[in-house]
Formats: structure tokens, sequence, C-alpha cells
DNA sequence: AAGTAAACTTACTAAATAGTAACTTTACTG
DNA sequence: CAGTAAAGTTACTATTTAGTAAGTTTACTT
């Protein structure tokens, strides 16, 4: 309402406008699916202005990319760097991610569901965004589970395997939550870390499960 | 070697084929990067024969999505149909989704990574499938659990929770496995099993997991 | 060994769309 | 109030690729 006729917008804002727009694009159509001209539509301008900003398609989608990965790394780190213990900070990453994926759902669709498709170099990028996040929880998970077995350290191949498992459960959660409106982040968190945490430290102390011996070391 | 040049291959065999090499296409480029040129090519026949038989890409896409589907729920029932206890059969489903992907990687791919990107008509056949898979972790689950607990029963929503988490991790864990392809589907199992198991049983049993209670519980 | 139906091909059409060249318009500065 | 650089446009090309029409070849029957 500011001003209905804001024509001529500077460079950097516009930038971000069709980062914006694309992210929209992008995650609703699929990388393939998505056309440089919807997304400049959707932006407010012209084919041209794209190119000419982000250089090409790929271009495009790697600055997505690069903007959401960044943004997703930053909420997490800032909110587990503010808790006490490795097991709080586990908590509050897990908090800072759903929160995220509820305020951006279609970043994570971008960031995460176009695995195929994608020319060699996104495919890099991909990984590495990919790679990024996963270290993040792997190093939560080692750190957080050392310490309240006091000194015991998952090797690197534990603490990855876990991680994999945490970020996939909360990736596939955010399916669940879509048909849960009411469910905000902080419980979905409370849900996770109530199935996941003491099994994680079962695995750590040695404290296998075996088939056939259900019910056998709880209640 | 049987037959250098084995050409007239009867329909039914032939479409087998082509799905076959539609499959490793799709899971390589994604749905729309994948041309049907290349499809036919990698079955060994010319454009026109895949739409004699499969009357249109979408079709095409749509025969791999039922077929695999098909044998992905099979092979999960067919094991968890032998065990004798929910635990058990909890167990030999995740064992028989990790062998299945370990054998048809590619059908993974094409069953779970192309969220975005597809029609209408697709995405709600993709749709429909994923519940099928959910269906079956998630009876288990509240089967499994109900029974370890003496009759408590998992409501639907918190059994569905558990599965779009199991599901979700065990999706995720085949990076994992890609990485570590000395771990077999069975260890993969017990791995999960060890991670969530016990934590599965907190939940129902109202064991909350509160932010700074750590370590009060275990060892 | 014809006859025939199923298996298969070549060679096209039509549409979509990534990317570009050549231009026009606005806002700001001296 | 010119001059100019940044912001923006229209109108094209070149390529890719889903889908088809019209024809050819092989295997199997009688």
């Amino acid at each position: 309402m500011s001003d209905t006729r804001r024509r001529r917008v500077p460079r950097p804002v516009r930038e971000q406008q069709i980062i914006d727009a694309a992210i929209q694009v992008f995650a609703k159509r699929g990388y393939h699916a998505a056309s440089v001209d919807e997304i400049a539509e959707l932006a407010g301008i012209s084919k041209p202005m794209v190119y000419l900003y982000l250089d090409s398609k790929e271009g495009l989608f790697l600055a997505c990319l690069r903007r959401e990965t960044e943004r997703l790394v930053a909420a997490f780190q800032a909110a587990a760097g503010e808790a006490h213990s490795p097991e709080l900070r586990l908590q509050s990453g897990l908090d800072a991610f759903f929160t995220f994926v509820t305020e951006h759902r279609a970043s994570w669709v971008v960031l995460h569901r176009q695995a195929s498709e994608l020319s060699p170099a996104i495919a890099a990028e991909m990984a590495q965004a990919r790679r990024a996040v996963m270290e993040q929880v792997a190093g939560l998970a080692r750190a957080g589970i050392a310490d309240n077995t006091g000194g015991t350290r998952l090797d690197d191949e534990e603490a990855d395997f876990v991680a994999h498992a945490l970020v996939g459960a909360a990736d596939t959660l955010t399916d669940w939550m879509e048909r849960h409106p009411e469910e905000s982040p902080e419980r979905m968190t409370l849900r996770l870390m109530n199935m996941v945490w003491v099994g994680m430290r079962n695995v750590l102390e040695g404290e296998v499960w075996t088939p056939g011996e259900a019910g056998t070391t709880g209640g």
C-alpha cells in the first residue's frame, strides 16, 4: 500500500525478489518444469532481467540454494549456540529446524527434494549444502552423547548415522506437520526427542536392542 | 551371450524392459529431464514403441510407480508376515525395506525423490503410494507398541508420527548406506531399532523427555 | 510357402522454453 | 534541465523433445 507503482527497484533489492519468486516456482514445479518466464512474472519483471542479474537458470537456482542454506544453517547455529548443554543444543537446533521449515516451506522443498534432475554442478553444490546441515546435527549428536555418558565418544561413523536418521526423520515429519497445523515446532521437537534420545544413549552404551527381548528393558 | 540378436520380443516382456529402462533414466535425470528417446534407446527399441505400449510419458512414469510400489509393499508384507511378534515384524519390515533399497536403488529414487515437478495426476498417485508404505509402518508401530505395553494403544495420530519419523530416517539412511557399502541391511535395521525402539515405548508410556533431565533415566 | 498380425522403424510436427540482441524508459546528478 | 547510467522492455533464435503418421520387417500359423 505504501507505493502501488514502485517501478525501478535497485538491483540488490530486485535480486532478492527474483530469488524469492524462484524459490516459490522451483518448489512448486521442480527445476526443469519451472520456467524462467514464470519466475520473472512472479517477480514482477521481464525475463532478460533475470539473466542480467543471475546469469542463467542454473545460476538462479544456485543463488536460491546458497541463500537458503545459509539461512537454515544460521538459524540452526544461532539456536544451538544459546543453549548450555549439548542435549539442550540438539533440542534448540531441532526446534530451529522445524521453525524454519514451518516458515519457509518452499525453501526446504528446494533444498531437499530435488535430488535428481540436476546438472552435475548443481548436484555437487546440493550435496555440499546437505553435508553442511548434516555436519551440524552430527556434531551435536556426537558432543551430546559423549557428554551424557561421561566421556565416551561416538566415532564419526556412528555420529553420522545418527545425524542421517535425525535429519531424515525431521524431513519426513514436515509432511506430518502439514496435516497437523496445530502442532508447534516446539512440540514436534519434544516428540522427536522422546522417540530418539534414549535410543541414542543406548546405541552408545552398548545396550543393544536384540530381536525377541521386547519389553525387558523398559518400564 | 545366449542370443546376441534377439529382436522381436513379445509385448509383455518388452513392456517390463521399457519400465526397467525408464526407472534407471527417471532416477538419473528426474521426470522432466528424462527423455523418452533415451529410455527407448536404453530399452533397445525406438520411441514409438514406448508410446504404443505405455501411452504417454506420464503413463510410463505411472507404470514405473505402480510396479515398484507393489514390489516394495509386497516385500515388506512378506517379511513382516513371517515374524511372530509385532516387534519382530517391525524388524523384519525394516530389514525388507533396507534390502529392497539396496537392491533397487533407482526404484527408490523414483518412488521417493520426485515430490515436485509432477503433474497433478502423478502427484496424486505418488501421494497414495507413499501413504501405502506409511500405513504399513504405522500399523506395525501401533500394534507393536500396544503389544509391548500391555494393551495401551497408540492413537492414529501418534502412530502416524512414529511412522513418518521411521520412514524418513530409513530414507535418508540410504544415503549413509551408499558411503558404507560394507553395512548389511540387517545391521542397518539393528542400528535403527536401537536408536528408536526404546524411545517409541517412552512416547507411549508417558515417560516424557524434558529439557534439562539429561542422563537421569539411563545407565 | 503364402498370409497375416504383431513387432518395430524412419521421419516428421508442434509446442515449449532457455537464452539474446537491440531497443526504451526512468531517476538522479551536476 | 540536459546527460547518463541503471532499470526495464519487446521481439526474436535455436534447441529440445513429447507425440504421431505412415510405413517396413519378422515370426508364426495353416
